[in-house]
DNA sequence: AGAATCTTACTTAACGTTCGTTAATGTTCC
DNA sequence: GGAACATTAACGAACGTTAAGTAAGATTCT
């Protein structure tokens, strides 16, 4: 099959690029880079995408598809309010912390700010779960801003991904802090300190 | 003088420098962006700096410069330990607001990951008022790991500047939430309620 | 069925541009 | 006159992208 085998490498390039971009950002990555790292031709990557632009969009697009579903479904399950957080603290730090290319990719989207990307981000990937962290942001403390705690909750995980590099030369950094199990077990304390004894 | 002369150019490539560098990183600007930016001409940039690194490199640090001494203040000030964290709250979220070139240089050196750029960071900027953020930790919360409470209380704070380009396509997202002074209080509400009632 | 043709997925070679950087050459000021 | 600070011009390499050609497999025609 012709189109079966033309997918394979459309996709066998995404997969490829993913960690090349979210290591190195876009104008770190050269389209050359891109073909070395697949093993064709730097031109034959045009019978795929027709610029890189394209490339990048796809192969993002790629890599933030399907990464809301576990999150939405912690968030939407029954179950009180707590332990609706505790379930969304643990499956959101557990994606984080199996997908670092996810991770890096959309920090490097908060950084570079393009719009286009960005809408698509927000309404392809964080538009549903957001809105169920922020109804349960009401649930929980009704005297709060409830999207800026939903903002709260989520950036208290993520910023242990992201400070992970710099954590271990600052004082009293172990390795220890940066197994998602302990980061996930910290927040979830500290969002019950915070939010469970109303 | 010349020396005067020599260090005022010098520190004007710096000063255009660091925004470009901040909204489009290291790949993404170029030694002709800069010199055109600053008004010279290419060649010229190489009298002050020896290459395109140790500008990125003498940008950066001047960038970080003396960032680290209103927190610190903040911290070992006297007061109470919930006083003092409410003061940290407030200047550390007053310096992210008032200079985003310096939140998104340091965001980007998170994500490029560079060793020796990292150690410089967590040496000469974060180490001091991170060990005082980890001491208050220990007096708020001693059942808590003071590391990771420190990291959470800087997440806290800086997710909502990191996220601001997304929310806005997020539902609940208001101009108003933007605001230092509203995020302040968000994350000062929050923390009090964790670490206040104990 | 088998030759002719078309399509697909790739190649090598090259284009014009931009990159970081250097060389050679003024200009300015003590 | 000699540092210090700038210029213009150019280097080779790498950039995104296009053109032209090829090998193989599918499709069509007789």
């Amino acid at each position: 099959m012709r189109n079966a085998k033309k997918r394979d490498t459309r996709m066998y390039i995404i997969e490829k690029a993913i960690p090349m971009f979210a290591a190195r950002g876009y104008s770190g990555v050269s389209m050359r880079h891109i073909s070395q790292a697949v093993g064709i031709s730097a031109a034959a990557l045009y019978h795929h995408f027709p610029d890189k632009q394209k490339l990048y969009f796809d192969a993002m697009a790629h890599a933030f598809t399907d990464k809301a579903e576990g999150i939405t479904e912690a968030l939407e399950d029954s179950g009180t309010p707590l332990e609706r957080l505790e379930r969304f603290v643990d499956s959101f730090t557990e994606l984080m912390g199996e997908d670092p290319d996810f991770r890096a990719l959309l920090q490097r989207e908060l950084l570079e700010g393009d719009e286009t990307r960005l809408k698509l981000v927000a309404e392809q990937v964080f538009s549903r779960p957001f809105q169920a962290m922020t109804a349960l942001a009401e649930e929980l403390a009704p005297d709060c801003d409830a999207h800026m705690l939903a903002i709260s909750m989520a950036g208290l995980v993520l910023f242990h991904f992201e400070t992970a590099p710099v954590r271990r030369f600052l004082p009293g950094g172990r390795a220890e802090h940066n197994d998602p199990k302990n980061i996930a077990r910290h927040v979830t304390k500290l969002l019950l300190k915070a939010l469970g004894g109303s």
